[in-house]
DNA sequence: CCGGATCCGTAACGATACTG
DNA sequence: CAGTATCGTTACGGATCCGG
């Protein structure tokens, strides 16, 4: 079925929010929404093991709901695609402090091998940092080639954002980097000139973009837990 | 069993926070704890539908967690309750903003009146919208008795804090008010001098904190979803 | 190949009964 | 009152199938 009748039946916003939200998978495919529209296997291959049918569901419901729609990609790629609304985006804070206090969870990089591992994942905790920082990060176009995933952050007067893909326009700087390295990187475990990578244009920046653009790593748990 | 085998595993924050806090019930057990220590049958009471099994099952995960904790009251109600622990109340924030997004999903209070109503959830609600008012709120404390429910409000210097049951002190101010018109006064729809009431110590005070004490109706939805 | 819909075994949930 | 045990029901996970 399209909606699934448990409802806590409660007049309480939380308790309606999780009326919607709170299934199983919802908010991850919320989250792979923020990035920008995405193919119905786009949303398969990022969340391992939903089943097709389960995700048909989520998608259904979150666009009965006006969180998400689908939109015609512009071509060549004329494909359906599905996006998030502005109701759907106001949940993007929320996310990005639920990931942040999930990050106490979050085990070491050696271990828990069988964890999948997804550089904008990352990327996205790293904008969430950089966005509850105060210190300002440096306007621009960055550009992030990490293994297979392609990625890029605009970053405008304090707002910034993440999206998949490769920016339309030439990039201020562009870095092309292996998982394993951006995610030493992303903690601030080592810096850019100790890993192989290939940064083109404003490199300087792009070093600056990256001290603030980084995941707290007092957060990440140490061995035991 | 007390914690389920269902894991996303994914190395990311939302995902590892999902995995702990994603299964039906449990963040209205961390909602209810919010407001102070708190017996399994007052859980049980306050989250209809739940069944004891379930209820044992979350409390035994959110203890393992450390995000919640058994607590002896103290006497003469010697029983053995449950509290959040600091981490825990890291989570406060993003359940009111959660709750503050599911404003948008709230029907009108005449509609459906199937859906359970309590005034401490409004109050929650409230107490969100203040804290993310820039006006200021008056200091002190506050107590209200609405229909059979007994909570108070601390205001302290732009700090605020919920809890249920009576202040161990004598409050500034005590509102006692029927449930439906203490939702009225809630949303604006009304004030105190137009419905039935009974107010002691500092009238004005708690007048002028109702102003900012107050769902903005503004989110709550008209007849239609 | 992509975007699903259908089917079925398994795990989580809901309700009730029972116990210290 | 604070749970544990049991059992029918619902949701999820994985696979297969099908139309464009």
């Amino acid at each position: 079925m399209t909606t699934p009748q448990r409802t806590y039946g409660q007049r309480c916003g939380l308790a309606l929010s999780l009326d919607l939200l709170g299934e199983r998978w919802t908010l991850l495919v919320i989250r792979e929404l923020t990035r920008g529209p995405k193919r119905f296997k786009d949303l398969m291959d990022a969340l391992d093991g939903i089943g097709t049918n389960l995700l048909s569901s989520r998608l259904k419901t979150l666009e009965e709901a006006g969180i998400a729609q689908k939109v015609e990609l512009p071509p060549p790629a004329s494909t359906t695609a599905y996006s998030l609304t502005e109701r759907g985006r106001g949940l993007q804070p929320i996310l990005e402090d639920l990931a942040l206090w999930g990050l106490g969870l979050m085990p070491p990089i050696n271990e828990r091998p069988d964890l999948t591992t997804r550089a904008s994942w990352a990327a996205m905790t790293m904008l969430a940092t950089m966005d509850r920082d105060p210190r300002p990060a440096p306007d621009g176009i960055y550009a992030f080639s990490v293994g297979d995933e392609d990625f890029w952050l605009e970053v405008k007067e304090g707002r910034s954002e993440l999206r998949d893909g490769l920016p339309q326009v030439t990039p201020d700087a562009h870095l092309e980097i292996e998982l394993e390295d951006f995610l030493m990187v992303s903690i601030g475990e080592t810096t850019l000139d100790e890993v192989s990578n290939e940064v083109g244009g404003d490199r300087p920046r792009l070093a600056t973009l990256l001290e603030t653009f980084r995941i707290p790593v007092e957060a990440v748990q140490p061995a035991g837990t």
